[in-house]
DNA sequence: GTGAAAGCGCTAACAA
DNA sequence: TTGTTAGCGCTTTCAC
């Protein structure tokens, strides 16, 4: 007397048990058409019953879509693939795919990659893809074939949404929150140009700079520690006068500290420094960091659910809101 | 006159061009039986030219095995998915799976969790599983179904392999470094109790302790940041004479650092401090901090490609070396 | 609202 | 060595 388990059973043997024919059972478990309360209700049961269990692979074989959603990451270089933020968002798709049946794989695509992205838009396996870190010039090429099921992680287009965090208005309200405590020398420590995601905080912070009629201080680092290492000593030795430093991302700001506290300036006595995404370690700089909240969980959730339901128009622009979480730094 | 597009051709157009049946085409694509070298050829050829792209889900259904790989995270919480070491471990196996074709997903297993196993299973879109930082007990309790296709990310058993860092040999080396360089009073921070993966390095320490005729003394964290903080405040008070703390992870090791500087104590002067793993983030430290290596990103690849390729016996245990990286904590 | 039947793209007996 | 045939489990016309 097997007991049922749970792959074993098919479509088909709770079409048996619910006495109606696959093709309806179909319908009411993928809620693809209207069935009569009753049957609905039968099938229902017979396939709790018999711990029904949908298999993903014959279902997209059969409508013609994928079973993986693709995490296409945008970058000059592969090395970015192991980057702790590409670990992040792999791992919650990855977690939010999971009860879908459906996997997600990695891919490097060059700035220039619009080949790899054409391949992509024909793999029947690929059910949708997440950009992250993309560019305009990749946006534009982005193949017929993906829309309606391409979402970026970053910058959007016409076509494509964006869904990110709101870091135009996290970085305004850094920004603000410096001038606003007493400092008058802010240098903004930013990302590499081709990155897309340093535009809005570089706008933000250049507009309120020449709102409160202060000038404008910029260093470029490369979202690593060592830039930000790199970028205090700039700093010390061209603006001596510097009494706050703002870096793009965490990782930048966290070096900033390391190197002004090998110089013995005191933070935030001397120099204040702010960060941006709020990662785990923020909170053991010393000073801890004080940065801006960044859900990064929560948006690449986000981002694969809408690449998964594909939908015939294009699917909103969602921005989450960056917080600014206060720390000893600033 | 449409240009080749991808997807859409399928085997039977590779085999039609090539002049073959199916089932040959078949054959030689996918590596399964005897074929003539001109047969081989020829279809080789046809591929090449119709961009031909297998369907890896198409694939699955014929063969009866699945598209996904799961990662199965053992742990009491399911907090412990978005940790950074398995968001590095899910990044390095979606890197693998991408040019298969295939998927991953991240599972939460909780410690007593057979019954989430046994669903995983029978579920034919599951290819295989890699189980992170699981227990005996759930080695124990692997279905029938699993094997051959399961992998331990940690300790194995008699029918599961364990592919990791050979952490053992990894914390002997630190500890005799620690006494090597004349360090006596040498304090290890381990974590809970029911994570195996601290055991060899806990019986490497004890044994070299023992060796060298000097007390073992041992304090619990949880593998935080925020729980090095702690030990090293604990460790402060109960053994004053202490002149060494090595953490079972990076992330602890950075907490004790930080802590000892606090509190004005001079590292390495007073106090070597150690950690495992070589985080990013070590480096950083201040100190920087001497730590041993942990090739993450290798060893989830060889434990993903381990669970794809399905074999009759199980497959050979792997244990990957940890280095001593000597910065200045130590 | 429901069932019969065809087919998604591939592999695997079985014969030849 | 090769081709023929029968599915893998599901969805989806198309009649009824």
């Amino acid at each position: 007397m097997p007991r049922p388990s749970y792959g074993a059973v098919t479509l088909q043997d709770v079409a048996r048990r619910a006495g109606v024919s696959r093709a309806t059972a179909s319908r009411v478990l993928a809620g693809s058409a209207a069935v009569s309360p009753e049957a609905r209700e039968r099938v229902r049961r017979a396939a709790g019953e018999l711990h029904y269990l949908p298999n993903p692979q014959a279902r997209a074989l059969a409508t013609g879509s994928g079973t993986r959603v693709v995490i296409g990451v945008v970058s000059p270089h592969p090395t970015m693939l192991f980057d702790a933020y590409v670990g992040r968002v792999a791992a919650a798709a990855a977690h939010t795919c999971a009860p879908l049946g459906l996997g997600v794989s990695l891919h490097w695509l060059p700035l220039d990659g619009a080949a790899p992205l054409r391949v992509l838009a024909e793999d029947r396996s690929v059910r949708g893809v997440v950009l992250l870190n993309t560019t305009e010039t990749l946006l534009a090429a982005i193949p017929q074939a993906l829309l309606g099921r391409v979402v970026s992680i970053g910058i959007g287009s016409a076509e494509v949404p964006s869904i990110d965090v709101d870091n135009g208005a996290g970085a305004a309200a850094i920004v603000r929150h410096l001038y606003g405590s007493g400092r008058r020398r802010i240098v903004f420590v930013t990302g590499p140009r081709w990155m897309p995601c340093i535009r809005r905080p570089l706008r933000a912070y250049s507009r309120i700079m020449q709102e409160v009629g202060l000038p404008a201080l910029t260093v470029t680092g490369d979202f690593t520690a060592a830039s930000g290492r790199a970028a205090a000593e700039l700093v010390l030795r061209r603006w001596p006068a510097t009494d706050a430093i703002f870096a793009i991302c965490d990782e930048t700001a966290l070096g900033v500290l390391a190197a002004l506290r090998e110089r013995g300036v005191d933070v935030p006595g001397d120099v204040a420094v702010v960060g941006f995404d709020d990662i785990p370690f923020a909170a053991l700089g010393s000073p801890p960091l004080t940065t801006s909240s960044h859900p990064v969980e929560r948006i690449a959730e986000a981002a694969t659910r809408a690449v998964v339901e594909p939908t015939r128009t294009r699917h909103p622009d969602r921005a989450f809101a960056s917080e600014l979480v206060l720390r000893r730094s600033a």
